[in-house]
DNA sequence: GTCTATAGAGGGATAGAC
DNA sequence: GTCTATCCCTCTATAGAC
């Protein structure tokens, strides 16, 4: 699953055969069916596994954390650190879910719903800071998505040998978030 | 070439087969040969095409607004409704760059010279916005990339049924560019 | 500019032996 | 759990007639 992460990753999921997997990790094309029952379910389970581990590690007790505002500045540095150490199962799982649609209705549902609940927890979150007066912000629910339009790319362009470590990224996309787009006090 | 956009854009280039397009325009698979050399010159064509009109039109003269901060306000307006209108170029043009890279590496690196240039003609306007105090922000590198994260993010959770219009969008995006992230005055 | 016909490779998936 | 063998289909691309 791990191969087959890396050539989706890689080359795109229809652009890699079933030989193209079983030849990574040396055994024979027909030998994956005894472990996947098609090529859609590898994907799905792929796809499935990454987004369950990523929203309940984030999704996890957020309460030793005083302060709303030092809620979201862990919540978004939290995520790039993730998104940066599961690059490839990201690219995996976040392109390749137009395929899941088509194919596998119900398993595109399924992840859409796991992605929801993290995208309305974040939402709560500020929602609450505004109405205790941590934050200042005229519509939360943009505000989510601007934040994680912007999270979320930062694979896109993010090069391990370039100016800024990770951390460096992961803290001031947070300071950004904090006392920028969310105008905390 | 309008059929082949369509196509890539919902379902992928490699998932579309030439027999799939040519049926779409009505001719036979063959006859498209006559039009473009091979499948990976035809995404390159599609690419091509929207990259160079989106990014000479955005930086067309911006010299007409008086300010830094409202040619920054225009650019992200701007960038958010020709995406809006263009989703399927768009779709095509940037989640499939990665085909080009590797099938058509000297057509990668001519798109990405001009998305390039988009960003560096950006990113030195917060540049000078910040010399002459319009704008107070840390590191103009890294909000060029978060604003262009968060702007590229809209389509993919747009809908036109949606509770704001794209120019509520685009509108509320170029006030959080300006007055939050670039911290205007 | 479109057609028919076809080459040559590779796609996903199954049957049944070991 | 992996193998060989194989089915049937689709893929990109070419040749040559009209």
């Amino acid at each position: 699953m791990i191969a087959a992460t890396e050539l989706f990753a890689q080359h795109g999921y229809h652009a890699v055969g079933m030989r193209a997997i079983a030849d990574a990790v040396g055994i024979r094309g027909s030998s994956l069916y005894h472990h996947f029952p098609s090529k859609t379910e590898l994907l799905y389970a792929i796809a499935h596994d990454y987004n369950r581990a990523f929203i309940e590690g984030q999704l996890a007790d957020l309460s030793p954390n005083p302060t709303h505002a030092a809620r979201v500045r862990k919540l978004v540095y939290d995520h790039i650190i993730y998104f940066h150490e599961h690059r490839l199962e990201e690219a995996v799982g976040l392109r390749e879910l137009q395929e899941l649609r088509t194919n596998a209705p119900e398993h595109y549902t399924d992840i859409q719903t796991y992605r929801r609940s993290y995208q309305d927890a974040f939402e709560r979150l500020i929602v609450e800071g505004r109405a205790n007066g941590e934050f200042e912000c005229d519509d939360p629910h943009l505000a989510v998505l601007a934040v994680l339009g912007m999270v979320n790319s930062v694979n896109d362009w993010y090069r391990d040998r370039g100016r800024m470590s990770i951390v460096e990224v992961a803290d001031a996309y947070a300071d950004i978030t904090v006392n920028r787009i969310l105008g905390a006090r």
